[in-house]
DNA sequence: TATGAATGAGCCTTCATTCAT
DNA sequence: CATGAATGAAGGCTCATTCAT
C-alpha cells in the first residue's frame, strides 16, 4: 500500500535526521545506537528496520548533503559568469546553512571518507562539486589553485560559525565571500 | 638520573608523534591502543608508562598544536600593522605544515574540544589565539567578522590539501591569504 | 469450508518441505525466519499463520520422519524372522532416501532431542523404532547389542551418502546391510 | 619467557575441552560465550586471548580430533593386509571413545563442515582419512563402495552410544565391526 | 621498565515473535 | 489470510585499562 511506504520514507528521513543531529554533537563513534535508540523513540530492532546499519546511516547522511547540492550546482547556466560564480557560492552557503549537522558529520569523518574504498561515491560527488567550482572560477579568469583553495576553505568552514537566523544572511555571507575573491 | 629522564622525555614526544599519525589516517577514535601498540613496539602496559591514557595522548597532540603556536603569535611586536599580521599569517601556515597530522586530528575531534568540560584549556588556547588575530585585522582597519572568518577558514583548511614538499612554500600561501584579505 | 481447510493444509506441508530442506543444508539455527519468508514466499506474519513457532516446524518435521517409519515398521507381520528383518531394514532405509532433509536435521539437533524434556514424544518414537528393530533381530537369533548397533550406524550414516537416483537402490543398501549382520 | 608460554598453551587447551563439552551437550549454537565464560571461570575478555573467535574455537575442536587420528592411521603399515585393517579400526574406535564431545559436535555441525569454504582442511583431512580406510579395505580384497560406508556408519555411530568405563572395550568393538566385515 | 593476562562494560547487530491493520 | 512495523533480549566481540610479575 502506498500510504504505508510513504510513511516508512518519511519516518526513514526523520531517524537520518536525529541521527546527524547526534553525530554533529557527539561524534559519529561516540554515538551509540542506544542514544540514537532514545533519541528516536525507537528500539534497537525498529531502528535497524529503517537504516539497515549505523554506517549505512552516515552515508545517508552523506548524500542528503552532496547530491542536492551537486544538482543544484550544476543546475547554474544563465548570466555573466561573475553572476554564474556568485550564484554558485550563494547556493553552496544557503546548502551549508540548511545543512549544519550535516556539514559537522562531514568534516569530522573526513578520514573515513578519504581513505575507505567504501566512500568512493562521496568522494566522487565532492570532487564532482569541486570540479563545477574550478570551472566557474576558470571563467571569471581565476586558474589559481590557491584562490580556489581559500574559496573552499572560507565557505566550508562557515558551518563552524554560522548559526541560523543570525545576523548574516547566506546570501550576504556568499557575497563578501565573492567580493573578496574577486578584487 | 637526568640521562635517564632524558629518555623517558624522548620515548614519550616519540609515541605522541606516532600517535598523531595514526589518529590523523584511521580517526582518533578508530585507532586501537592495539593499533599504537604495534606501531610503537611498546606493548600495552609499557605503553601506559608514557601515556596515561588515551585521552590524555589526545590533550598532548593538542598542546604541542597549540602551545608553540600561540607563543610564537604573542612574540610578534614588530613593524607595521601590515607587517605583523603578515608576519603572523606566515608562522600559523608554517606551523601547520609542520603539524598536519596534529591538525587533522584537531579537526576531526572538533565536536569533543567544543562540548565537553574537560578541553577546556585546549578552547582557551584558541580563543586566545582568534583572539590575536582579531587584534591583528583589526589595526590593519578589518573589524568585519566574515573576514576574520574567512581567513581563519582558508588557513585552517590548508591542512587539508597542502603537501609538504609541495608547490607552493608556507611563505607565499601565506602571503597569498592575506592579499585575498587585504585586497 | 473443507477446501479451505485442505488448501492450509497444503501449504503448510510445503512449509515443512522447505523448511526441512533450508534446515538441512544451513543448519537449523543459521536458518532465520526471514531465510524461510524469502525462501516460501510468505512475509513474517503469513508464516506464523502455518506453522505456530520455529520450533513447531522441528518438531513437525521429526514427526513426518518418525511416525510413518513406525506405523510401516510395525505392521511387518508375516514371513519368516529372517524376512521380515530384510522387509524392515528396506523399509528403513526407502524411508531415509524419502526423507534425506528430514534425516539431515534430525542428526544435526540430536543434542535437543537427547536432552530437552520437549522432545520428549520425538525419543519415546524413536525408542519404539529401536524396540522393534531389536525383537526382529532377536527373532534371528542376535541379541548382541553391538550389532544391534551397527546395524542402527549403518543405516542412519546412509542419509550422508546416498544420492537418489544414484547407482543403488534402497532394497540394494538394505540388502547388502542384512547381508553383512546375518553372516 | 618460556614458562609463561607454556602456561598460556595449556590454559588455551583447557578452554577448547571445556568447549568441547559444552558444545557437545547443548550444541554450538546455543553455545553462548557467556556460557563458556562461566564454565571457564575467565570473563569474556580473557576469553578471547586464549581463543580467537568461537569459530575457531569450532576449528580447533575439529584439529584435535581429526590431526592425531589421521596420524595414527597413516602410521600402520606392519603386519598382514587383515591385521592393518583390524589395528587402524582398533586406533579409530579408541580415539573415538577418548573424543566422544568431539564427535558430538563434529557431527552436529556436519552441514558447515560439508558446504562453507571456511573448513576447506577439516574436509580435507575427513577425506585423507577415508581415503586411508579405502585403501586397508582394497588390500583385504573389499572394494564395493557400500562395506565402505557401512563400516564409516557403524564406527562413528559408536560415538553416540560409548560409555567410557562401560562393558565393552575399545578393541572388543573394533574387532566386532572387523568381524562383521570380513565375515 | 616492560610484559601480557585479565577485566568488564559496552557496542553493533540479529532474530523469533507479536499485533494492528 | 497476510502484511510489515516494532519489540527486546541476547549474542559475539572489542577495547581501554589494570596489575602481578
Amino acid at each position: 500500500m502506498a500510504a504505508r511506504r510513504e510513511k516508512y520514507d518519511r519516518r526513514q528521513r526523520e531517524v537520518v535526521a536525529i541521527a546527524a543531529e547526534l553525530f554533529a554533537r557527539r561524534g559519529f563513534q561516540a554515538t551509540s545506537m542506544d542514544d540514537l535508540s532514545d533519541a528516536t523513540g525507537l528500539r534497537s530492532g525498529g531502528l535497524y528496520h529503517y537504516i539497515g546499519s549505523k554506517r549505512a546511516l552516515l552515508l545517508a547522511i552523506f548524500s542528503e548533503l552532496m547530491d542536492p547540492l551537486l544538482e543544484q550546482a550544476s543546475g547554474i547556466e544563465t548570466g555573466t559568469p561573475e553572476e554564474q560564480l556568485r550564484e554558485l557560492v550563494r547556493v553552496w552557503v544557503a546548502h551549508i546553512e540548511a545543512h549544519l549537522d550535516h556539514m559537522a558529520v562531514f568534516a569530522q569523518e573526513r578520514h573515513s571518507i578519504e581513505h575507505e574504498p567504501e566512500w568512493e561515491d562521496v568522494r566522487a560527488s565532492r570532487d564532482a562539486f569541486e570540479a563545477i567550482l574550478a570551472r566557474r572560477l576558470a571563467d571569471v579568469g581565476i586558474t589559481d589553485r590557491l584562490q580556489h583553495f581559500a574559496l573552499l576553505g572560507m565557505v566550508n568552514h562557515t558551518a563552524t560559525w554560522l548559526k541560523p537566523g543570525g545576523r548574516l544572511t547566506a546570501q550576504q555571507i556568499a557575497d563578501g565571500y565573492c567580493d573578496l575573491i574577486l578584487q
